[in-house]
DNA sequence: CCCTGATTCGC
DNA sequence: GCGAATCAGG
């Protein structure tokens, strides 16, 4: 197996939108976990919450504003508490600036409700990315479906690609016609729902594509899914069904 | 034990 | 550049 650019690109969608390095392999089928990470790493893709963050509290306090030419900037996980998501610039080697945000996963949606303690989950979030883009179309977009599968684009619309070269592709990236008009894992981006609706591995599984609420992954109906206070033991919910019952059945 | 990501280092 | 081996925290 090699890293094709649809590959690569599948990779840093998934990385960003937290899923794990196991869960990437999987998905990409006949590599390691291993493989994943250490192409994330050469990618510049870093550090969303690691086990094993090696960190030195004493480097972010006091010491050496001034590196200079020094090697070890060390960015990645460090003081800010709420990252909020950046865009992801060329990794800024400054002790300063904020580095890469990590992918913001408070909760994960693929077990929304663990039963306890996200209740402060809430808190701390904050707002500073401002919508620059302001009336943004939330009605979904109507597309006629070409041969094979593929979205054909609206005339005047005009796409953004976040990949500076959308590869053109013989065979689409949709599998079939499922899957058609969903927002699969490649259009995720930092302004749409990433709720997963349906399981990895399934023909339509698919993200929810709504517009962000802002400051969050998710948008405002799965903002209300994904966080939530918790309610007595009383009243709950025996059946926690969505979005994701089980374990996966391949 | 299991999981996770980070890092190293031979290829 | 790649990824297995290793490390280290949860």
């Amino acid at each position: 197996m090699s890293w094709t650019e649809e590959r690569i690109a599948t990779l840093a969608k998934m990385w960003e939108s937290g899923m794990t390095a196991s869960q990437i392999a999987e998905e990409l089928g006949g590599i390691s976990r291993n493989a994943v990470i250490g192409k994330a790493h050469r990618l510049g893709l870093q550090s969303r919450p690691s086990p094993v963050k090696s960190n030195d509290a004493a480097k972010a306090a006091a010491p050496a504003p001034k590196p200079a030419a020094a090697p070890e900037p060390a960015p990645a996980v460090a003081a800010p508490p709420p990252p909020p998501p950046a865009p992801k610039p060329a990794p800024a080697p400054e002790p300063k600036p904020e580095p890469v945000a990590a992918a913001p996963v408070e909760n994960d949606p693929f077990t929304p409700l663990p039963e306890d303690d996200q209740a402060d989950e809430v808190e701390d979030v904050e707002e500073d990315e401002a919508p620059a883009v302001a009336p943004r179309r939330a009605e979904p977009v109507m597309r006629s479906v070409g041969p094979g599968g593929f979205l054909r684009q609206n005339p005047g619309e005009q796409s953004a690609p976040l990949t500076p070269a959308p590869p053109r592709r013989l065979v689409p990236a949709r599998p079939s016609d499922a899957i058609a008009g969903k927002t699969t894992l490649l259009d995720l981006n930092d302004r749409i729902c990433k709720w997963p609706i349906g399981h990895p591995g399934e023909p339509d599984f698919h993200f929810c594509g709504e517009k962000v609420n802002p400051g969050f992954p998710y948008c405002v109906d799965h903002c209300g899914h994904a966080y939530q206070a918790q309610l007595p033991r009383r009243d709950r919910r025996p059946p926690p069904p969505l979005p994701y019952g089980g374990p996966r059945v391949r």
